[in-house]
DNA sequence: AGCACGCCGACT
DNA sequence: GTCGGCGTGCTC
């Protein structure tokens, strides 16, 4: 071994080797060469060589990394010149990425979402005014110089439009000296938010509810404080307070939502109290907007950010406070690569940073109300309507007592209702959560049914489009006039409703009515936003919707709300399937009855006294919580939600079996596992053509995570894919 | 996860 | 004769 630094194989030996977790679901981080010169700290974000392309890269904290063959070790190729991962967003990734089983790479790479944005943003061109005046004056000349006259610095396209002057004239007089070309750091892409700007007169309820919470979140530090109020509750209101006592102390705030509650209308509501909006973050950002923000959130420029569950992973510069709203939505769930839920990755995140966090729900999760019973997490209750909003009366209607006319779906008690509010002027919407026409169509003659060829659940009917669908794989074909199986024509029937037949049957009753159906199939994001403004100016009198009107849109005029078949989903083996529908139900009769008038909302239901209706009807959900809890424990499945559950995809069932078998026998500790047919696998498994998954739940997260690395570890025995979902209390491993 | 390499069916 | 399907294997 030579130190003459001239020798290929001495520069290497005594040239700096680092980790840096790459963007593959590699087991731990790979080792790379530190150029001469280059600057890299644990953090850095980097480009490396990883096969034939470049990737994306965190040098990470060196474990004792294994030496690696001298031979295939690269270099860094470049450091990135943005702040490096600070000490706890890496223990935080750290820690997502054990206790959900998957690769740390794969977790740091949500942290890098921001493609490419990470050398600064380049300066902005702008122009002063100098002490040099034109041997000319104009009079448009002297208008852009006066324009310009108050010392600050103007973009060349700015000070023409403001001078009312064409850009020559801006040029010339630029050409001249007059303006100087200076460069300004690039604009925020929010402007900074104001904690005084329209503070509420919060009175009552609210009031001490604000200042509970604040006692919790001006102390600084972890806390965890669930709000559970009834819609209308002013819960925003309240949590805005606390949003405002941490931009006061300097510091950065999340507020997680679930992407559909993402709105106009709630940037606007933040917009009102602060006097700007927040940074937005989800899916479908522009690129170049997703950048800035990426950027400033890490230099600390946004203090503000509203977004989807993937806005966790943003590498925030000084975050003190992350406000999970509508706390218990499925959506916070990714199903995806690396399966975690938000709500309680971003309690484990307050926990590593210190700070507080604040989960939010007119029907809060069974875990976060045990939670809250236990006093690990602080509840705070808003059990009135904020203002003069009145509840809408609730109540049941018997189907076995009101049952339909022949052919139809809609009680005579929930039709005269629809037919009293239109009569009043006023607005009525039905929900139903099944989308398309009929949800099952078969052959009166044969009693074929049509069934997905690739994943074997019943084809939905769209009449509109004139087609069956699957609602789990995507699958469509034309709806067929003769039965594939025995050739009869005319013989199809469709069976039970979707809101397209509903739509129908309301047409057929109220023709005269303006009728309108809103599913997110029939129209894309654009189009239901013009809809719903639509129907917000009383263009329409009876709407018939899914699942999308239950969220975030109010209709003042709503004065009736009829819910079709309130029992669906209450037995589809889900073992949060009431807890579900509860909320479901919840939040689409909580859409009614904000403006003062009066208003009511029925439930069609075959089952009046199943404790989800009755906690409905009764607004008083602490029974229901109750059943709740002891049913959770008695499938084994206990209270705070702490089902460990892996999945174990498969092609086709007997694969699955077989893995089970497998698993029994390797996971002796694990207390139970069910095979999943493609109605209860998540979507993300049947796109990827597996058909089947094993749900299997134990207890306690040490063991799960043991037998999923066991099972890792076997490998090749086990087809297709394995992912993890810990749906458990991450409090009990802090 | 992404990408190359590699081996068998329908087309310029 | 080639284009292109996805199975297998590798990446510091």
């Amino acid at each position: 071994m030579t130190e003459d630094s001239s020798d290929l194989f001495g520069a290497l030996f005594a040239a700096r080797v680092v980790p840096v977790l790459v963007p593959m679901p590699a087991p731990k981080a790979y080792s790379y060469l530190v150029p001469e010169g280059m600057a890299v700290e644990p953090g850095s974000i980097v480009q490396v060589p990883l096969g034939p392309r470049q990737v994306m890269g965190v040098v990470w904290d060196d474990e004792g990394q294994e030496a690696v063959d001298p031979k295939k070790l690269k270099a860094i190729t470049l450091a990135f010149d943005c702040p490096p991962l600070k000490p706890e967003m890496r223990r935080f990734l750290d820690w997502v990425s054990s206790y959900t089983v998957s690769p740390p790479g794969l977790v740091a790479r949500m942290a890098l979402r921001a493609p490419a944005a990470l050398d600064p943003e380049p300066m902005v061109e702008a122009l002063r005014l100098t002490d040099m005046r034109p041997e000319r004056m104009t009079d448009a000349r002297s208008r852009a110089i006066a324009a310009a006259d108050n010392g600050f610095a103007w973009t060349r396209s700015g000070l023409s439009h403001a001078a009312g002057v064409s850009s020559s004239v801006i040029d010339g007089l630029t050409a001249q000296g007059v303006f100087e070309t200076v460069f300004m750091p690039p604009p925020p892409v929010v402007a900074e938010p104001d904690p005084d700007f329209v503070p509420p007169r919060l009175e009552g309820p609210q009031k001490s509810a604000a200042e509970e919470l604040l006692q919790k979140v001006g102390v600084g530090g972890f806390s965890v404080s669930l709000i559970d109020g009834i819609t209308g509750s002013g819960k925003t209101e309240v949590y805005f307070e606390a949003i405002a006592a941490t931009l006061k102390a300097g510091k950065q705030v999340l507020i997680l939502l679930p992407e559909i509650a993402l709105t106009a209308s709630f940037l606007e509501r933040f917009q009102d109290r602060f006097g700007s909006k927040p940074a937005e973050w989800h899916s479908d950002l522009a690129p170049r907007t997703r950048e800035k923000v990426w950027r400033q959130v890490t230099e600390g420029g946004v203090r503000v950010v509203a977004g989807a569950r993937s806005a966790l992973f943003l590498p925030f510069e000084n975050l003190g406070l992350i406000i999970v709203d509508e706390e218990h939505d499925p959506a916070y769930k990714q199903e995806d690569r690396v399966f975690y839920n938000a709500r309680d990755m971003a309690v484990v995140r307050a926990r590593i940073g210190d700070f507080p966090v604040v989960l939010v729900s007119a029907t809060p999760s069974v875990e976060s109300r045990v939670n809250g019973d236990l006093g690990r997490y602080s509840a705070i209750h808003l059990p009135t309507r904020y203002g003069d909003a009145a509840l809408p009366h609730l109540g049941v209607v018997d189907m076995r007592r009101h049952p339909p006319e022949r052919g139809g779906f809609l009680s005579p008690v929930l039709l005269n209702q629809i037919g009293k509010a239109v009569g009043r002027g006023e607005q009525a919407l039905l929900f139903l959560n099944r989308r398309g026409y009929a949800p099952l169509t078969l052959c009166r003659v044969c009693g074929h049914r049509f069934q997905c060829p690739d994943c074997s659940s019943w084809l939905v009917e769209h009449r509109f489009r004139g087609q069956i669908q699957c609602h789990h794989c995507g699958y469509a074909q034309k709806t067929p006039e003769a039965c594939p199986e025995c050739g009869t024509f005319d013989h199809l029937v469709a069976c039970g409703p979707g809101v397209e037949r509903i739509a129908e049957e309301v047409d057929r009753h109220f023709p005269d009515a303006r009728t309108i159906v809103l599913s997110s199939d029939l129209m894309g994001v654009k189009r239901l936003r013009l809809e719903l403004e639509a129907i917000q100016r009383g263009e329409a009198d009876i709407v018939v919707g899914t699942q999308l009107v239950a969220k975030g849109h109010n209709f003042p005029m709503m004065t009736f709300v009829g819910i079709v078949d309130a029992d669906i989903g209450l037995s589809n083996g889900d073992p949060r399937a009431a807890e579900r529908t509860f909320q479901l139900l919840s939040q689409v009769t909580g859409r009614a009855g904000r403006t003062g008038l009066r208003s009511l909302g029925l439930l069609q239901t075959y089952q009046p006294q199943h404790p989800v209706m009755q906690a409905i009807v009764s607004g008083d959900s602490h029974a229901f919580y109750e059943r709740e809890i002891s049913e959770r424990e008695k499938a084994l499945l206990p209270p705070f939600g702490r089902l460990a559950s892996l999945i174990v995809s498969a092609e086709t069932r007997a694969d699955a079996e077989g893995h089970a078998r497998g698993l029994r026998q390797a996971a002796p500790r694990v207390d139970g596992i069910s095979i999943l047919g493609p109605a209860e696998a998540p979507l993300a498994l049947i796109r990827g053509r597996h058909r089947f998954r094993l749900l299997v739940h134990g207890r306690r997260n040490s063991d799960m995570q043991s037998f999923v690395k066991t099972m890792i570890a076997a490998g090749p025995k086990v087809r297709g894919s394995i992912s993890v979902q810990l749906d458990i209390d991450p409090q009990s491993f802090l």
